[in-house]
DNA sequence: TTCAATTATATTGCGCGCAATATATTTATG
DNA sequence: CATAAATATATTGCGCGCAATATAATTGAA
């Protein structure tokens, strides 16, 4: 059948392709990741964690754009692993602060080189591409 | 704490924003969708249906990039909403082959208009810019 | 022709991702 | 000071998304 609304075609709209690219590259990152135990979304909170040792549940969420209704149970799987204490603020019982452990830094060495060997594989954008693709997509992310 | 390897900040990698950006997308389409009883997801599925009419599961997965795993449980609530028919081809019993119904057609006419309606509110990128952003995406999308 | 390999879909299990709601704490207001 | 509003997190429910496994049908090879 004939399409009689241009717009409603897969191939016409942006949104497609970037989710199923999100997926894709995501994607990637499990067969080094799996082997530690880990999810995408971890390695994600982990990230940050690693540069910042502790933060609450929302400074969290605010960064990653998620909220804690995937963050509270995420955070627990990671307690439960050893690498991160959750523990309520003194200053604030509201607030849950989220810190990394001896053991959650330790994996820092073992994911280190996830990044080099995730960016070999893609090498069809020139590093130019690849800076105005992340710029626009920060565009989007950062819009209203 | 001061991060020893730049790789792994999540401001150095191209795949973050790119998840984050997928779905602040893919959520922009809910408030359109959740009225007619729609996910994201069932939206893709309804306008590879409203272009082609009929399709195997392994095809509507080759152009989504989504497995049985994913696709099966999902057609089998557009079945039940009466939107799509399920039936094992008669060439090949292992073949299920979906089909738009009358009432699935008739959602495009609800649907026609979402896709202006998202890209209004996402103005930050030319013309041009988007082209070249959705250019990218599929580089991504095709390799390997 | 028989049976092992392949193919297509379905099922199971688990971790998101997010809306909606609940709970507890803090802040603001009268 | 009492209490209503705001804030932060937790809980619940549901639909993906995907790996792993299962089932059934078809194809291929001896």
């Amino acid at each position: 059948m004939a399409q009689e609304y241009p717009q409603l075609l897969l191939n016409n709209q942006l949104c497609f392709p970037l989710y199923a690219c999100s997926r894709k590259i995501v994607g990637s990152y499990t067969p080094f990741l799996k082997p530690l135990g880990l999810t995408y979304t971890q390695y994600l909170v982990l990230m940050v964690l690693w540069e910042h040792e502790s933060m609450s549940v929302g400074q969290l969420g605010n960064i990653l754009y998620l909220d804690a209704g995937t963050l509270t149970p995420l955070l627990k799987r990671l307690e439960k692993a050893g690498y991160v204490t959750r523990e309520r603020s003194k200053d604030d019982e509201r607030i849950t602060i989220i810190s990394i452990t001896e053991a959650g830094n330790q994996l820092k060495e073992q994911c280190k080189d996830i990044p080099s060997k995730i960016s070999a594989g893609s090498s069809a954008l020139t590093r130019e591409e690849a800076g105005e693709l992340y710029r626009m997509l920060y565009v989007f992310l950062k819009e209203e």
